[in-house]
DNA sequence: ACTGCATTTAATGATTTTTTAATAAGTTCC
DNA sequence: GGAACTTATTAAAAAATCATTAAATGCAGT
């Protein structure tokens, strides 16, 4: 996976840019159109994401919902002086931060540093004796390994994003089999049970994945 | 309850602006009349509405008084740009927000999801020692978490956005049960003692949420 | 093709919420 | 005070939802 991939049309300041960037010592890959990123990105994620607003075909906006689709890797907008701000503002919800062309480099190696702070020193998603390590896919609890499953990992990862929140049965199983999955919602349940014989210390009361009768399910902690 | 009420006579556009909320995944229902827009919102309530202005009989500005009666939800006001300003100026006070058709879908999106971001931000519901979590769906009571169901929840939180208020019975009940409902009044009444049990300090006496009579109920916080 | 594991389905049992219905208690108004 | 009406309380039935189990299916690696 590339560190930072540069979604621009410019070729001139795109390359500069990935100059200065791989000085910087990120390793870069650039894109210069929606369709192009998306693509890159699929097939090799990205850590950060840079995205030009104002791109041949499908425009930024598009990109950023795209991918958001996708999943919530952090992303540096790149816009003109003159762009509307409601239009922008809308954006930058989606989005971690944004910056005017024409910009200092300075500042946006900072902002691209302080995600990389930020976002990236979490790759374990840890709650009290329960902790996730994202890249290796496994879980430890109190320190010993627990062998999990794909979708268990993946339900597990849902749910502790979202410490304290309520979530849907629908809306889980929609993140994690897609929407327009033919399975059954019977199956989350099975699942859920599996993951608190692993997770839980006492299965039969759990306390970390409560259920929320008549809506779903939620991470306490 | 639905997240965005589209009233708009044009069943082309209510169509298209329809599927594209949808796709950004809002719930979505639509009338073509001020009259349907009104039983619509009465029945099954909305988060959002978006109010074209030219409408066939009852046009916008009636639609938008008679629901600011009913209570304050936000509104963006669909409109041409050949509207009279002064006209616009005394609308829009009364709504949250307006946009000039033809109007770019992205600014559009990016409105509503501005709103709902800073009302629906609001993810706590406090007054005194009563807490609601809009996010996790759970009460707190002097800080002392609180279990309730579902339909405890959603009357609850009913009452409390409507601090001071009377509500009548049918309007909780429409709002709750859904005004076609094949269940009786006394249901509420029901709920209205559980809830009563779980968060009065004295449920004998009840000082929160006062039963007004012959009228219905308020709280009182 | 076989094996082992992950996933899904299906059936059953258990639990919780919601509703109903009957009765008691409280208000209003004459 | 008492009739008429409204709300509170209770207990129990009904409905809805979730947990559990076991067995079937799918799938990757050997």
């Amino acid at each position: 996976m590339t560190d930072i991939l540069i979604v621009e049309d410019n070729k001139e300041l795109s390359g500069l840019l990935s100059d200065l960037l791989r000085a910087e010592g990120f390793t870069v890959s650039a894109a210069a159109d929606g369709e192009k990123a998306l693509s890159l990105y699929e097939k090799y994620g990205a850590r950060l994401i840079l995205l030009d607003i104002n791109l041949p075909g499908m425009d930024g906006f598009a990109v950023c919902r795209k991918i958001r689709e996708i999943d919530n890797v952090p992303m540096i907008i790149l816009t003109a002086r003159t762009e509307r701000e409601d239009k922008l503002s809308g954006i930058v919800l989606g989005a971690d931060d944004y910056i005017e062309k024409p910009y200092d480099i300075d500042i946006l190696i900072a902002k691209i540093r302080g995600i990389f702070r930020r976002r990236l020193a979490i790759d374990t998603l840890s709650d009290g004796s329960i902790s996730l390590d994202l890249a290796g896919e496994t879980v430890t609890k109190d320190g010993r390994n627990v062998p999990v499953t794909a979708k268990e990992f993946e339900l597990l990862r849902l749910l502790m994003e979202n410490k304290g929140q309520t979530l849907g049965k629908e809306f889980i199983f929609g993140r994690i089999w897609g929407s327009d999955s033919e399975s059954e919602l019977q199956t989350l349940t099975v699942h859920i049970k599996w993951l608190r014989e692993k997770i839980e210390d006492d299965p039969k009361s759990p306390r970390r994945i409560v259920t929320v009768w008549g809506k779903g399910y939620r991470w306490e902690g």
